[in-house]
RNA sequence: GCCCCGAUAGCUCAAUGGUAGAGCGAGCGGCUGUUAACCGCUAGGUUCCAGGUUCGAGUCCUGGUCGGGGCGCCA
């Protein structure tokens, strides 16, 4: 008999002969007609699991079926037919069920056919993708994977893969984690008393990637059109739910582009992501609705229909101030918004993603491009940046136009106290054919937050990292 | 890093300074084409750790560990 993922089994026609493999979600035994078993079986290909219908006249029914536990792995040959029972409508009349493992101690298996809290099913999260919701958010978080490159694809956009491991000091992104081999018992030093890291791996300090943003400027003063998307570290001590020590980040650079073409480009991938899921994981997105966030669905539906809208910082500051909201922070131009002020923004002003322009250049990083003087009528200097905010999770994507120019690029590397000679290669590219471009940096973990509803970013990738959070 | 809250049965939580409890889960039995099943019985505890106060501490105090929420840093 054919092996058919339940997903498949579902699609296809009562009378089809069929074996599937999976765990055991649940059982219920009846005592009609003899005895019986409904065993529902999952694989992982599809949210629901499928119903098994085990009859007492089945050889190993009282030894092995009628003992199996929600965890035990299992081999089932039948045929699929119509559900006689509600709740579903299909099953399979099981011809032999064969128990592949046993969970040997059902009463303390950690993920027991009852309602766990998120924090609980941290601790076990070698099992907690066995559950409804664990599923769903990997079938998700694939799914936006898949969308981001075929989006980029269908776009030209080439995938550029930036190290992880980087000689750059220069990153600039906060705290990092240092890559070396030395002997932390025996550190080599230099006669001045420092670590001397010649004699470290690499001859030089070394660490992981905060972002592969300057690296994939290169190549996009080449190929015009590339992106990354990989693992990104930073050794911030940061306690929230929207922050993880090691995350994944995408982070598009067009040449020949200018901020507007950068919004452009994130809007599109947001609806992309968005209508993807509407036709690929409804199933999921209905769990969401119903028992993660109410909403999901239509929140994804107005993202897959409505561009992204633009304000600029200096006019959403004025509606920050006119609003009658009480913020625990004072809103002022020339200030970095604070997550009320932008929660405000996203969730209760515009009730939709918002693409906050043009910042004041004092709050925002050396490379991003300096605007004319009085851009938006803004009553200070600000730089061509970008943040767009979403309801429920704030900050998604922060990207700028990167400055092109050489003169003003060189002026403020020196405003903000930083050397010229550590950037020697990405100066570079401003000298030899230097053309206008811009990108982003979208959080993926966000992203998939923002599309499941899930609260917590721990729970929205495999296996979190965090301060003091390093298990499995 | 700062502020606040929490830790008791496998899980979720009760218990005025005075004998440690429930629901769910688990085991056994009953009933039923069941589906958050239902009914009965049973088992299940180093009350996070280390000190202290007290005749007596799950409860009060001190220190620690771990977890959660908010803020900052950002994606």
């Amino acid at each position: 008999m054919a092996w058919m993922k339940i997903k498949d089994a579902f699609g296809a026609p009562a009378g089809t002969e069929l074996t599937v493999k999976g765990w055991v979600r649940t059982k219920r035994d009846s005592n009609a007609d003899g005895g019986l078993s409904f065993v529902a079986v999952h694989d992982g290909t599809c949210f629901d699991p499928i119903q098994v219908v085990a009859r007492a006249d089945l050889t190993n029914y009282s030894e092995e079926i009628s003992r199996l536990n929600t965890g035990c792995s299992v081999e089932v040959d039948g045929v699929l037919v119509e559900s006689q029972g509600k709740g579903q409508s299909v099953e399979i009349q099981a011809n032999a069920v064969r128990v592949i493992g046993w969970v040997e101690d059902p009463d303390t298996y950690p993920v027991s056919n009852k309602r766990h809290s998120f924090e609980y099913l941290r601790e076990v999260a070698h099992l907690r993708t066995r559950t409804n919701t664990f599923g769903a958010v990997a079938r998700v978080r694939h799914a936006l994977a898949q969308s981001v490159h075929r989006y980029m694809d269908s776009l030209d956009y080439y995938w550029v893969h930036t190290p992880i491991v980087t000689g750059s000091d220069c990153e600039g992104a906060g705290e990092m984690f240092r890559v070396s081999t030395l002997d932390f018992c025996n550190i080599p030093k230099t006669d001045d008393g420092s670590v001397d890291y010649s004699k470290d791996f690499f001859g030089k300090e070394t660490n992981l990637t905060v972002s592969g943003q300057l690296n994939v400027e290169t190549y996009a003063c080449s190929l015009s059109r590339v992106y990354t998307f990989g693992p990104t570290f930073r050794a911030e001590n940061s306690n929230t739910s929207r922050h993880l020590a090691e995350f994944w980040m995408i982070e598009p650079e067009i040449a020949f582009a200018d901020l507007h073409d950068d919004i452009e480009l994130a809007s599109g991938m947001l609806r992309r992501c968005a209508s993807d899921l509407l036709e690929r994981r409804m199933d999921d997105l209905q769990f969401f609705d119903l028992r993660i966030e109410k909403g999901i669905v239509d929140r994804m539906k107005m993202i897959a229909d409505a561009p992204v809208k633009t304000i600029t910082y200096t006019d959403a500051i004025k509606i920050l101030e006119n609003c009658n909201e009480k913020f625990e922070y004072e809103v002022k131009w020339g200030a970095d918004m604070q997550s009320e002020h932008e929660r405000y923004l996203t969730e209760k002003h515009f009730k939709q993603p918002v693409a906050v322009i043009n910042y004041p250049k004092d709050i925002k990083a050396f490379y991003m491009r300096l605007n004319d003087e009085g851009t938006d009528g803004a009553p200070g200097r600000t730089v061509a940046a970008v943040d767009i905010l979403v309801p429920g999770v704030g900050e998604l994507v922060g990207g700028s136009q990167r400055e092109e120019r050489l003169g003003v690029l060189d002026m403020r590397i020196e405003e903000m106290g930083l050397h010229k000679d550590d950037y020697w290669w990405y100066r570079d590219l401003r000298k030899y054919g230097t053309v206008p471009h811009a990108g982003y940096g979208l959080g993926f973990e966000r992203l998939v937050q923002f599309c499941t509803g899930m609260q917590n970013i721990r729970d929205v990738i495999p296996f979190p990292r965090a301060p003091r959070q390093a298990e499995f």
